[in-house]
This record gives C-alpha cells, structure tokens and sequence, in this order.
RNA sequence: AGGGCGUUGGGCAAGUGGUUAAGCCAAUGGAUUCUCAUUCCAUGAUCGCGGGUUCAAUUCCCGUACGCCCUCCCA
C-alpha cells in the first residue's frame, strides 16, 4: 500500500537552503535524507536556493552549499548549476512568478495589505508578552476602509501582505515521521507572505515552488512543524494539493539545545570536518544514523546500500544529540580501510601544514615520513590527529626535560643500567640500521641480562625514543634514527656513570 | 502565554501487550601485548513520573513533570 505510484508520480524532493551560511551538519543531514529518499524511489532530487532574506544572505554561502554537498558525495537532479524544467532554482529570480500568485490571493480578497509598521508590531507582541497574552498579529489591518487605506498611503506608509487565516478550520495531515497531526486555524493568526519590499516570505515562496516544481514529498526538520498549517492554509486558497510532508528531528548539542550556526559548543560545518582530515563518506555515514536507525545490526554502510534500505519510516521521532566521541571512531573506522596511498594522502599534508616535514620532501624523506604516518593507521581518527600522534619522531631532544610518573618508576629499576649497557653496546656492532636487524639485539640483550618483557622493553623505550608510548620499538627505533638513539642511550649511561 | 513535538543505561538507538529490553559509541574492569593503540571478554537501563484499561504494559488511554520547536516584514 506504501509502494509509489511510478507510473502516474515521480518521487520529487528537493533540500532548499538558504545562502545565510555554510553547510553545517543540520543542513547535510536534510539533504542527506531527501537524497537517499530520491534516489531509493528512484525519484528526482532538487536543490532550490531560498535567497528571500537578502539581509542575512552571506557572500559564498549558496557556493559552500554546493560544494560541500557534493563532497559529501551527493548529486542532484536540477539547481541552480545544472538546470531543470522548472526552473529557476534560485527564489530571488522567480520575483515576477509569485507576484502573479499573490495577486490572485488578493484579487479574491483572500489576503490583505497591511500597514502596520515593524515598531508597531513589535510593541503589540511586547505588550502582548507583558500581560500574558499569546503574541500574535491583532489582525488590525483586516477590514481597512477606503479611507483608512488612503490615509496610510498618503502618509507614504508601505504595505506588507497577509494572508487571511479562515476561522475554525481544521488541518490535519499525515506526517511521514510524527504521524497524523492535527492543528486549528484558529491558532494561527494572520501571516505575512510579501514583505515591504516586494518579496514574498519563506512561507509563501515554498508554497508556491513546491507546487510549480512537483514536489511530492517534503523532508525537513521539525522546526517546521508548526509552519506547514500555514503551508496548507495557501495550498487550499490556491486549490492545490499538499506535498506529503515528514518532519525530522532535531540535532541538538550537549545542552540539548538545536543545533545552531553560532553554537560554538561543536565543530559543525562540513567544511571544517573537510579541514581536520574527516572522510566524507565517514561523515555521510554518521551524519545519516542521525535521527535514522537501518533495520540490522550493522552500522558501517556505502552511500548505495544506503540508497538501497533506506525507509524513511525508520525516520526517529526524538531529537539526536551529535556524539564526537562517535563520529570519531567511525571514521578511524573508513581510515583503517584506506589504502597506503590514500592514507598518506590524508595525513601527510597535516604533517606539512603543523611544519614537522617540508612541503619539497626528497624521496628519502617522503619515505621515512610516509613510514612513519603509517605507523598510525589502525588508531588514527581523524588526519590532524597524526601530528599529535607522531609527535616522538620529531622530538631531537637528548634527554627528556621532565619524566611522567609512569618514565621515573621504569627507570627505578635495577637493571635498567644493565639493560642498556648492553642494548647500547649491541647496537653499536650494527652494520646495518634497520628494524629487522634492530629486533635480535633486543634478543640478545635479553639473553644476557636475563630481563625480559616490561623490565627488558620499557627502559630502552623511555630512553631511547623519549617516551614511554609508542609504536613498535624496533620500527620505532630504526625511524628516529641510529644518531639520535646512540646519542640518547650514550648521554644516558654516562651521567649513571658519574652519579 | 498559546500551539506543536518529544522522553528506553553517559551519547546514539532497536523493539514488542507476556522477551534474559538488541546493537553501536563512550566509561570502567579484565585478557593478549614491551607501552599506547588494536583485538577479545565482562560490567551497567525495568523503558520521565502518577493513575487507569488488561490475566499481563516499556508497549494502549488519561493526567503530570521536564525538554525542545514555532508563535519574525528568518528560513
């Protein structure tokens, strides 16, 4: 019963941002979810650019959306740069197509000019919110003589829209997510469509976009709930039919409050996770188990299986708190799967950018720091995290300035001296510097102090690469370098001696 | 204040009128390992609260608390 139509609708949904900032993980998750919605169905996905607030529009916001869509992998049907049927995309360049509509609505008297100024209605809400009432618009301007009309016009006053909100209606609709929603028209007071300046408002331009563009369904967050009666009031008073909405949840931060663009409490722009070495398709992967669950067990998907099983009744109905924690082990899990290029494709530039090796590298110093980045791959979670990681491998210093506790208590032992007398000794007879001859000597070190594992490991470690943790010690020895580990082992022994 | 939505362990979240209430992340403990990491094992919820319906409710109904969203000439 839930299967589309194909032959008489095709499934059309459309992400439609507004270009007041950059693509942030609220907004990649709406478009993440009408993408696989599409392309489940096989249906068409749009891209609208909702540009009406000129005021808070922001220079390059409509091209950040973009392109950091399509990083995430994402493609679409028709927009602003591919075109389309029913185009424009972009609601500023469709001016003249809602002026013909709201015209109509005025003709039939089913909306109204208002001209009641911004101050004016800011101090009716604020004398509202004073005495308790539910601010709302008072409907002064709804029944305005001739007269009255001429005097504001004459005072040079500038009209907005409103659109008449009928009384005792009832709307209810069938939300994909929520279920069936019952609102009153009663509560809804009369809304402005066309601001002073001619352009239309958000809740009339996508009345009208969405009826003229096809749109079948509407997946958006839930902070438009109580937007979409006043949708479906317009949607009657033109006599069309309503897409079929589904109202997703919120993201919310660690205070459990909506995700905002100025919330600093999270890192939330895609292109900042771009920057910190995420893989998109770890973020395509987290961003979708947002407010959705897959029907197994498994977590881990491709962008098709996901268009494969997505059901977007599966869509949760409580808000998703964005985990980091989370995020991070999922993409450390897309990293490990990373080929040894596209790894160091990942990391290395970190590593040039935090200045631990040049940009111009010769090829035996592209070598070592490639070794070395790959040293990390199984735990690496993000690709600036390489740089703190590896830390131990540009560290020249002979001896460590100031030692952890965990460092003093391994040097405690009596037979560090021992130890390392004669790991130094071994080390010296080397011909050949490399972690396979490095390991035997550690054997032998063994054999002849008769120490082993911890006691036999951990003082050479501290000693010689400076720390306590670490990769592998003979890898890890071999890369720090025979001069600085002879050096650190040298300097060591001898101030023993002295003591 | 009005309207709307939500509430399963620290986070995500599955699930059903009768189950030992999945799984993932995190945390803690343990095993392996020279350390960190990896890997593996273990640990924890009676399902916001109160009532009701029922032989039986986390699952249905009512109420209540709390949270959030909207009530902009923002989207």
């Amino acid at each position: 019963m839930k299967v589309v139509n194909a032959l008489t609708e095709e499934v059309r949904v459309r992400y439609a941002p507004s270009p007041t900032g950059f693509l942030h993980i609220g907004n990649a998750r709406t478009a993440i979810f009408n993408y696989l919605f599409a392309r489940h169905a096989g249906g068409k996905f749009i891209i609208r650019i909702e540009d009406t607030d000129q005021k808070r529009n922001v220079d390059g916001g409509e091209e950040s959306q973009l392109k950091f869509l399509k990083w995430l992998g994402l493609e679409w049907d028709e927009s602003v740069d591919v075109g389309g049927e029913y185009g424009p995309y972009r609601q500023m360049e469709r001016l003249a197509i809602y002026k013909k509509y709201w015209q109509e609505l005025l003709d039939k008297g089913l909306a109204y000019k208002c001209y009641c100024t911004p101050e004016e209605l800011k101090a009716e809400r604020e004398a509202q919110m004073a005495s308790g009432q539910t601010p709302g618009y008072s409907g002064k301007c709804r029944h305005l003589t001739a007269e009255q009309i001429a005097q504001y016009e004459a005072e040079g006053r500038k009209p907005t829209i409103r659109f008449r909100i009928p009384d005792d209606q009832k709307i209810e609709f069938d939300d994909i997510v929520k279920g069936h929603l019952t609102f009153d028209s009663n509560d809804v007071t009369d809304f402005v469509i066309v601001k002073q300046n001619g352009v239309p408002t958000y809740n009339f331009a996508v009345v009208i976009d969405d009826h003229l563009m096809k749109m079948t369904h509407v997946l958006r967050g839930e902070e438009h709930i109580s937007n979409t009666p006043k949708q479906i009031l317009l949607f009657r008073a033109f006599g069309w039919k309503p897409p079929v909405f589904g109202h997703m949840t919120l993201i919310v931060n660690e205070n459990h409050k909506k995700l905002s663009k100025r919330d600093n409490s999270i890192v939330q722009f895609i292109e900042q996770y771009k920057n910190m070495g995420f893989l998109p398709e770890a973020l395509f992967n987290f961003i979708t188990l947002l407010g959705w669950s897959p029907k197994g067990e498994e977590e881990i998907f491709t962008r098709d299986e996901f268009i494969k099983q997505f059901d977007a009744n599966r869509l949760s109905k409580s808000p998703a708190m964005f985990d980091k924690s989370k995020l991070e082990w999922m993409n450390g899990q897309y990293i490990k799967k990373l080929s040894e290029e596209d790894y160091l494709a990942l990391t290395l530039p970190h590593m040039i950018h935090a200045g631990l090796i040049p940009e111009e590298m010769t090829a035996e110093q592209r070598r070592w720091a490639s070794r070395v980045a790959l040293l990390y791959q199984e735990q690496l979670h993000y690709g600036a995290d390489i740089v703190n990681l590896c830390d131990m491998f540009f560290n020249k210093d002979i001896e460590k300035a100031e030692l952890t506790k965990g460092e003093k208590k391994i040097l405690e032992g009596e037979q560090v001296n021992d130890v390392l007398t004669v790991f130094d000794r071994e080390l010296r007879s080397l011909s050949e510097w490399t972690a396979e001859a490095i390991a035997p000597k550690i054997k032998v070190t063994q054999k002849e102090t008769k120490q082993r594992g911890w006691k036999l490991y951990m003082p050479i470690r501290v000693i010689a690469t400076g720390s306590e943790h670490g990769p592998e010690l003979p890898e890890a020895l071999e890369l720090i370098g025979r001069d600085l580990v002879l050096k650190r082992l040298e300097h060591y022994l001898s101030a023993q001696q002295t003591v």
